[in-house]
DNA sequence: ACATATATCTCGTATAACGCACAAATTGGG
DNA sequence: CCCAATTTGTGCGTTATACGAGATATATGT
């Protein structure tokens, strides 16, 4: 086994079973985890154990499952950043202006994570999609947005891999079709699907211009109806772009 | 070395480097992360490599920052437990009905770490304080709350090791009377602090009813002009209890 | 009740993590 | 610009530690 000297193999395994948490189920066993992270089933145990003994994960019984605790990884990034002061106004704001929900979204393997949210009383209550949501990335306008940002050999790995999953009618399941949208979406700048994952629902997307490796989207989403006319859409598509613009000097991303 | 044979030291270590970033530095050397950490600095570079790999951890330059990728594992967490649905319109609800920006917070070793925050655009924009945002335990009245709903013990522990910091003149550094004043908040069920963080600010905080082992509290502030009638507090109050009370059926904490 | 799956524990072994020590590189002050 | 000081990278021998097989105990389900 030619291993890098300089990668912790043990920490690796520890952090791939932290994040084998996740919607699907809450509480695992540790054997639900074995078999997730494919390590023996004693080497899991050590790991959940050292989890549980910091906090991050807490045992009930015979299950496992993720402490509030785990939010400390996340506010290191956010208090660091800024991040209430830098991203939240500004989606806020943008959201008001344009009276529609906005969402952040970073990749997450083969899914986009809703990382931030406009939260404004105002705009009807978005499409139950909130923070900590996992969409597909083929089926949804930032998925889609967030695949043509990443390297076409990247982007090509991924829709290589990952099986399609036909969520209506309208669902394009084609990966011909797939590889083909996504290079217009990089062309275009901008993502709109519809109904894809959602009957009537249809979603819009921009990139985040981003200085870092990791690439981020803007999105919001509404019925289909109101996306009808093409004046609105382009509308909501400038209204995110200045959004983004006005995000990227905060360059996080 | 007795170690506990169910422990991985090497994960708990790399863990360590993983939380040595906080907002007292975005950008750090392997030097300073292994001296915040007592790790040779072979051993720190060796896991911070690691992290660099799998991406929560990005390196320019000579210096390593947290990658925006650190965001998914909480994104478990609030996936999982469907935050969004559960906490985040409560907090909204009760935040219009009182008028006021509420804010989720647990503790992180030795501060008060804000996990949520309800976002209206009616409340005028909250105290600078945001998700994400670390705030001293003994100063703030959602840092008390924490304290007081710990066991003594740990509770003694912390304010033994802590250095009581003096941010403004009305700030209560005697261990005794500290002591003191966290054993009434944990009778009464509630915490009021008068501008001993910032001058003129006044918070309030109640504890959430937690099955589990981590504590939260909820909290609001303003200036202490409003909370100047005896009245005013216990109504505020009052609806953070409510607001409490309802969160806690979700009983994720 | 039995059969199957899961969890826990012990322990010998291989190896991966460790940290020293040296070299190379970078920094900062005068 | 140079020199001292600090930091970073690398090689390597040692040892602690993570590993997984196997045995036991416990739980699950039919």
């Amino acid at each position: 086994m030619e291993q890098n000297r300089n990668i912790s193999t043990t920490f690796l395994k520890g952090l791939s079973v932290l994040k084998a948490f996740d919607d699907s189920q809450r509480h695992m066993t540790i054997a639900d985890l074995s078999r997730k992270t494919n390590l023996d089933a004693a080497t899991t145990r050590r790991l959940l154990l050292t989890l549980v003994h910091i906090g991050y994960v807490r045992k009930t019984g015979r299950t496992f499952s993720l402490s509030p605790l785990v939010l400390v990884l996340a506010g290191s990034f956010l208090g660091a950043n800024q991040f209430g002061r830098l991203v939240q106004p500004v989606l806020n704001r943008h959201a008001a202006l344009i009276g529609k929900a906005i969402v952040l979204a970073i990749r997450d393997e083969e899914r986009a994570l809703i990382v931030a949210q406009s939260t404004l009383d105002t705009s009807n209550v978005s499409f139950g999609f909130t923070v900590g949501s996992r969409l597909p990335l083929f089926q949804t306008a930032i998925g889609r947005m967030l695949l043509a940002c990443e390297n076409p050999d990247v982007a090509a790995a991924i829709l290589a891999s990952a099986d399609v999953e036909k969520h209506t009618p309208q669902t394009v399941v084609d990966p011909d079709a797939l590889r083909a949208i996504v290079r217009t979406c990089a062309n275009d700048m901008f993502s709109v699907v519809h109904g894809e994952f959602e009957a009537g629902v249809t979603g819009v997307a921009v990139p985040l211009k981003a200085e870092g490796d990791v690439k981020a989207v803007l999105g919001i989403s509404d019925t289909t109806a109101f996306f009808e006319s093409s004046d609105a859409r382009q509308t909501m598509i400038d209204d995110l772009r200045r959004c983004a613009l006005e995000m990227a000097h905060s360059n996080l991303f």
